[in-house]
DNA sequence: CGATAAGTTGAACTGGCTCAAGTCATGTGG
DNA sequence: CCACATGACTTGAGCCAGTTCAACTTATCG
């Protein structure tokens, strides 16, 4: 099996079957243990093959560099493998706008499919690294594949789900509760990718959950600093431990379910 | 031609290939003068056809009638014909937050997708008419005629910028901002189905309007009335005149361009 | 025509912003 | 490997845009 040569810290959970660390970049589709997350759910191994023939394994990534940036073409969408990535936008006055937080198994890129324009940039946050599917070899075997078609229509669907639950969140809820629902996300995401729960750490800046969530980076600090007082979270700088997950529910309201 | 039989108010406006109205229910795809907006850009005409063939056109709706509800299951997306819809989801505290605005030739209803379950209501918010597209055979057919699901993956794309868009504008905007780019928004949209860019009827409440943006019905008020005193714009009542696109433009910042 | 919903305007209040002054973390060069 | 510089974070104080509450006018529709 290829895929132990180059394997740096992999967890083969079952014998039988292994599954690699997302982190390995030799690994192939029908084997990379975020496979329930990404694309290739709902595929059988054949068709995992054929994808796996157009899905480049990217380099690792540090941190601050990019995937694409604002206004390049759009040729690939990109699935994250490790590490996590911020998307923005660069307003009229020189600002960053964050518009999207990605994390293993979740797929950028998608806002370039309408105009063959990225809207945005995307970022490693940390150190990462990603596979890249050209969008038009994707198309070509979507037109082949109903699953994958299917599979992709339905990522879409919920790329738009969740940047409606984040513009309802912004434009109806107090800072408090935009940090509690962004908190219950990151926690429902790493549950759905078996990580926990409860401890976590947040790879982006004060200034950068500020911009997300569309209050000031100060306000940020001193919201994170009453969730502690009140014991629902402990945060050590960019580590977060959920104390309270009902009081954090709570504070949320909304209900941040799957995405 | 069938069309011209039950046709209303069409404008014929080219005898040799008539276009009618697209308030006349019994107007296929091929003749119904949204096309250039609609699903069926970059079909040829016999895609067009069998495009034609599952498409349901659904009955005159008025204001206050429900395409679909939060929660219903989800079978269909909805191209609107005429009028204009907003969809919208209900809080937790039992309060409507409004998540989108549609007209003419705009596509409603994907936020269903990938959870086959509608995750908004959709009202008609004035007398319209609309054309059902049932997902199911919609994915069939995207199968077998490429154009058509490269021409929905973009549809779908456009709605994910069009979010982004939102959220950019909702978290980092003050109020007179974000009810500049909500007219320069309706304005462009005018515009690209050929009708006026400077003088049109939002047929949003003001309580719709502020839930749109984050704010309050008081401040949306507020904000038209300080419009009209600067000579930006004339507003009576839901009737809408631009005087000074570019002070409108300056005012908003951000692009609006396309959408 | 009268009832009810929609819209406007005013006045007081406040959550989050701005500005400021500091502490703490990170990483680079000597 | 430490020192020091730079960016990230925290906390405080004052201020202001937008909210809330309220009173009123204007539309809409059975």
């Amino acid at each position: 099996m290829k895929s132990t040569a180059t394997e740096l810290h992999g967890i083969a959970r079952d014998v039988s079957h292994p599954r690699s660390c997302h982190a390995n970049p030799s690994v192939s589709c029908g084997d990379c243990r975020l496979g329930e997350l990404c694309l290739p759910i709902a595929l059988d191994a054949s068709e995992i093959t054929h994808l796996d023939e157009i899905v480049k394994r990217g380099r690792a990534l540090n941190k601050g560099d990019y995937l694409y940036r604002e206004g390049d073409e759009f040729t690939s969408i990109f699935a994250i493998r490790a590490g996590s990535f911020k998307t923005f936008k660069t307003t009229v006055d020189g600002q960053e706008q964050v518009t999207g937080l990605y994390l293993p198994g979740e797929i950028v890129g998608m806002d370039g499919i309408s105009s063959n324009r990225h809207g945005s940039s995307a970022v490693a946050l940390e150190t990462g690294s990603f596979c890249e599917i050209p969008f038009h070899q994707l198309e070509e075997l979507s037109a082949r594949i109903p699953s994958l078609q299917g599979r992709f229509f339905r990522l879409m669907g919920q790329e738009i789900v969740k940047d409606q639950q984040m513009l309802t969140l912004v434009s109806s809820n107090a800072a408090e509760e935009r940090v509690a629902a962004l908190l219950l996300s990151i926690s429902s995401r790493n549950h759905r990718r078996k990580l926990s729960s409860t401890q976590f750490r947040l790879a982006m800046t004060r200034a950068d959950i500020g911009s997300y969530l569309g209050v000031t980076l100060e306000t940020v600090s001193r919201v994170f600093s009453r969730l502690q007082k009140h014991n629902i979270v402990k945060v050590d700088n960019k580590e977060i431990e959920v104390i309270d997950m009902p009081a954090l529910k709570a504070l949320a309201k909304v209900n941040v379910a799957g995405c």
